[in-house]
DNA sequence: GATGAATGAGGCTTCATTCAT
DNA sequence: CATGAATGAAGCCTCATTCAT
């Protein structure tokens, strides 16, 4: 990645706007290019076609939060708290870069069955085995249920974080201040974390 | 709805198979004729445009889904329990009518702002504060936590529930035979309920 | 082809004097279109795309050309006569439909190596055969030489016959009257006849 | 040509081969840098474009097939042994270097009009007029029939020779042995010449 | 000389939609 | 109601050519 043409990456984020804007099949190669500020056939210079430039997109939206989960992973807490510590960087990351997690909550399950089954499937699925490792952690320190299947705990948790994060995109859970913002955090790992039940 | 034709109910059935296996854009109206076993020219006799067709099915597919959801909330048990078996019931449509929720899942509230401001995304809201009320009704009876805003838990539950019966569909989660489904819906059932977290 | 569209049967004849005038690269479809008062899409409404349309083009300009060759050698007269036969009607049809020949021998090596392979080039074939055919009918008759083996006389016959139809077209020998295309047939048949004819 | 850069030279090898194999619309300039190791930015600075480029190689094909017919026509033996050698080299430069004739033959003369109406349609008919002189000396010597005119004969005999060629391109007749070939340029001869000499 | 990034017009192809029958 | 031929705008992609280094 050193020494990666500028042009390139200009591309790429160009993409990421555009994309989480219009959407994959509402945005023309030409709004893409305009958005970067580069010739149209430059991008067909970097990416194969259109399709691939939205895989890249994917592939290195995914690479960041993968490596920040995994930070997390190493870091230091307890189990749970690494765990909200995920939810907590997901919701932050809504704040600093909302395009990039459209681009990836709503175009993700979006794309044309070929590329599902390729790369972008394989990323879901590290995703998916990351926190489900997390979780067997947690299982051996005693610290999560271990009724509980790893890879089933893993899809709630980040089912729930995609469409409450997905509700304050739409803002049906409010998020415009950054009080209503910490609110929505302590939901939501209080959801994934404790359930919904009250008894107990 | 009584005396509705034949062929425009054949339509829908195909529009939903042809949405689910290829998606909205991936599929031509030409896809759904043929399916259904009609000519083109009479999808547009029953339905002014694509986008009509698809709302037509996403509000069928809702209403199907919601009339369900609140018969659930008016039966009997605790709110818990309903609330399981919403679960349980999302599960069991999946292996009934995997099209259909397929559709729902990849279809549902994923598209951009501008696009589809209206029918659909009503809808979605409506399933989300259905199940919000049902967690304020538990609220209510003291089942469940008070501190949890009952959108968020709508939004966590729907959302747990939608990207587990995702890893099924991919096979991420195994839902081949009856006891696996089984277990997948206990599991999702005690996650949502309960949360990850073991002590308490 | 009973009940052919109409406009299909347009969308070829303009296809067969496009590319005569421009050449398979030089010419547009929209060209093909415009020229055969059609909409640019209702063209591949009845051809998959360019290159099917020019095999198309192809195949029934060589059909007609084989029909009357086989029309000849089921004909009376000797086998020389039949030969000539074949020559001379080549070169009437320049002058009828000089469009067709030229898109047969113009465009004819010109296509990619694909089609090459496919239909045209067994067309093509074909063609050889049959008047392989027609000099191997002359040599059990006696009257064609026995030495010659009749696919190479054939790929003579139609080699020497083509290039100079293309001589003609070119201008460089003249055919502009109709004493001058008269001269120009005898010559041919002089040529051709008088390599294969045994007797001397 | 003494100093002509290496490069330069290199670039019309590879084009030579690269218009063989597929043909000029069927390649790209970059086909043409690759296969020569160089970059494409330099095909233009030897070459104004990619006309030009195909014009410098049949400049310098026909030249050398035209070396080769003149050499033939100066040298020892009869009008007829000499027209006899014209083919038989034809045949063997086919052996020998089977992409320059694929060029020759396939991208000839048969461009439309318009396009080319320059150097290369020129040459074209500097090898036919050549020939044709070739006849014509046949002609005063007695040798060749005077009733033949000598343009048209010159057609002939290239046009029987290209398709003759063509045909063992194709493997339509075969030609993969040493005793095919030498086969193959005996009936090529006796096709051509005993249609043109006079005795019999 | 040599490189390859950058440009952008051109053209094929798709497909939602309309319309005559 | 039903059909499918007809329309044409939209957009992806290619590739010859230029240009800064």
């Amino acid at each position: 990645m050193l020494g990666e043409p500028e042009k390139r990456r200009a591309i790429l984020h160009a993409a990421v706007r555009v994309f989480a804007e219009k959407g994959y099949h509402g945005c023309r190669i030409a709004d893409v290019a305009r958005q970067a500020g580069v010739a149209y056939g430059l991008v067909y210079h970097y990416f194969r076609n259109k399709e691939a430039l939205l895989e890249k997109v994917f592939e290195e939206q995914w690479a960041i939060f993968l490596a920040a989960v995994r930070a997390i992973r190493e870091g230091p807490g307890s189990s749970s708290e690494r765990l909200a510590g995920v939810c907590r960087f997901a919701v932050d990351v809504l704040k600093t870069a909302p395009a990039a997690v459209r681009v990836l909550l709503l175009e993700m399950a979006r794309t044309p069955n070929v590329v599902r089954a390729g790369h972008t499937r394989q990323t879901f699925e590290d995703a998916l085995h990351l926190v489900a490792e997390m979780i067997a952690d947690g299982q051996r320190a005693g610290e999560i249920r271990r009724e509980i299947d790893p890879v089933v705990g893993a899809a709630g948790l980040l089912g729930a974080l995609e469409l409450s994060l997905t509700a304050m995109v739409l803002g049906t859970v409010p998020s415009g201040t950054e009080a209503e913002v910490e609110r929505a955090k302590q939901q939501v790992v209080a959801f994934v974390l404790q359930g919904l039940r009250a008894d107990r």
